[in-house]
DNA sequence: CGACATGTTGAACCTCATCAACCGACGTGG
DNA sequence: CCACGTCGGTTGATGAGGTTCAACATGTCG
């Protein structure tokens, strides 16, 4: 149950050095002597499925980094309506700078893998270290960018659109990770990380209508269903102007 | 048009000594030598509602402060439908650092009042002095907490609840503001800042629909609507409740 | 005054939510 | 081994909440 105690090496040795996002997440702003402290605080946990890591109710008192999975950060109203309000995969940073409550929750969406460092030890090492708070800055600013997309999603796009346009996310995510393997394939094929339930809840969309939607996309030949967690996209442009946004840009 | 100038005074002396928002604007971290450095590269504009600030295309080559009046942040789908996705009071900062170009347009809502800085010499200044840094990260993460829980509302409130929570938010700003000066008044009123068309862009939803709900809430005696923009509010906890969020919390 | 912008109200329509039945996969216990 | 419940997902029927279209009211400005 813990990655580097697994392979019998120390820690020190372990960690960081063979980190797959070692280069791309918050870390990639260090060199060998910041990394080398910044691995003496941190450890790795796994957490599966539906398994809360933050809730809105606790004070937090650590950061993370997405290895591996999806984490997502849901609100929810005192009546029980849950709104997906951000999704996290791999080199993305979890936990807020500054303030000890959440208002939010985040919890596993599938098998996830992050690595910890305790609050006051990574704010100190920031303080220390200019470039880190800098890169936590900027993945602030990419997370406000995409919370505004959502907004104009939940707000103004059908339901189709709003479907089309998730999938048109992962699509693009899988081909830029695809890309730095192979050459380009322009067929994207991926695995969704969301039931239908999360995708509901990320959409602000019921089951049902999801469902719906997905099949409605499969009968027009947007996208193709191998199982119930499989995608593939033949013409990332169509699914595109599915999701409403007419070719060209982003 | 220019109010630095009306007074006849020095712009150096004129500006920030007397700013109404010096001490709670990101300059609420500079001390008298480096607001002085930021008075020179200063100057005030004013835009009458509907002129637009920065355009989603055009690269922005400047920051600014809002003094006065309520700038609306929006994103716009290829064939017109729109989406306010933030909303810009008094000592708020407009502006992406890091980035010449936005992913939406800003526009004056009302008549407004800013401060513009040069990009490049306000991010020499950021860059010399740590703490403006740290005021603008401080900001964007209020920002981003904004943009989540108006997520909520798009994707999970009815119509209802979306004009009550916007009500809401207008209310407990003035009396937030109303208690520096007066005791305190439970009874909040204050003029809306948009039009029933901008409130239906920031609300996800109709003109139609936005007044409608309006004339049910002044039915229901939840609001009272003194003009198409004037609007008091006899119980704050009604208004939450109609709002959907079960008094208390926030 | 008429033209125009902003806002309200009514009626018809449509998208999406709701309720319900059903399916296949999986795990568990008799 | 199979009956059983559960979970995730699909599909159908129905209806409500909001959109759309249209008429009208009000206020402002030339």
């Amino acid at each position: 149950m813990h990655g580097a105690a697994s392979t019998g090496l120390p820690d020190v040795l372990q960690r960081c050095d063979h980190c797959p996002v070692r280069h791309q997440a918050v870390c990639g702003a260090m060199d060998e002597v910041q990394i080398r402290k910044l691995s003496q605080i941190a450890h790795r946990k796994r957490m599966v499925p539906g398994q809360t890591i933050i809730s809105d109710e606790e004070p937090v008192d650590f950061f993370a980094n997405v290895i591996s999975g999806a984490i997502k950060l849901t609100k929810t109203l005192p009546d029980g309506r849950q709104q997906i309000v951000g999704l996290l995969f791999a080199p993305d940073f979890l936990g807020r700078a500054y303030s000890k409550s959440n208002p939010y929750s985040a919890e596993a969406a599938t098998e996830v893998e992050i690595c910890c460092f305790p609050n006051t030890a990574f704010e100190r090492l920031a303080s220390e270290f200019p470039g880190l708070q800098q890169r936590l800055f900027q993945h602030t600013l990419d997370e406000l960018d995409a919370a505004r997309d959502w907004m104009l999603l939940l707000g103004r796009k059908t339901a189709e659109e709003k479907v089309a346009s998730f999938l048109l996310m992962l699509a693009r995510r899988s081909l830029m990770i695809g890309c730095q393997h192979t050459g380009s394939a322009s067929v994207a094929s991926f695995e969704l990380p969301l039931t239908r339930a999360d995708m509901a809840d990320y959409l602000g969309l019921t089951i049902e209508t999801v469902s719906r939607q997905l099949t409605r996309l499969k009968t027009a030949n947007v996208i193709k269903l191998h199982s119930n967690r499989l995608i593939a996209v033949p013409d990332i442009d169509r699914l595109a102007t599915a999701a409403g946004q007419e070719l060209g840009h982003y």
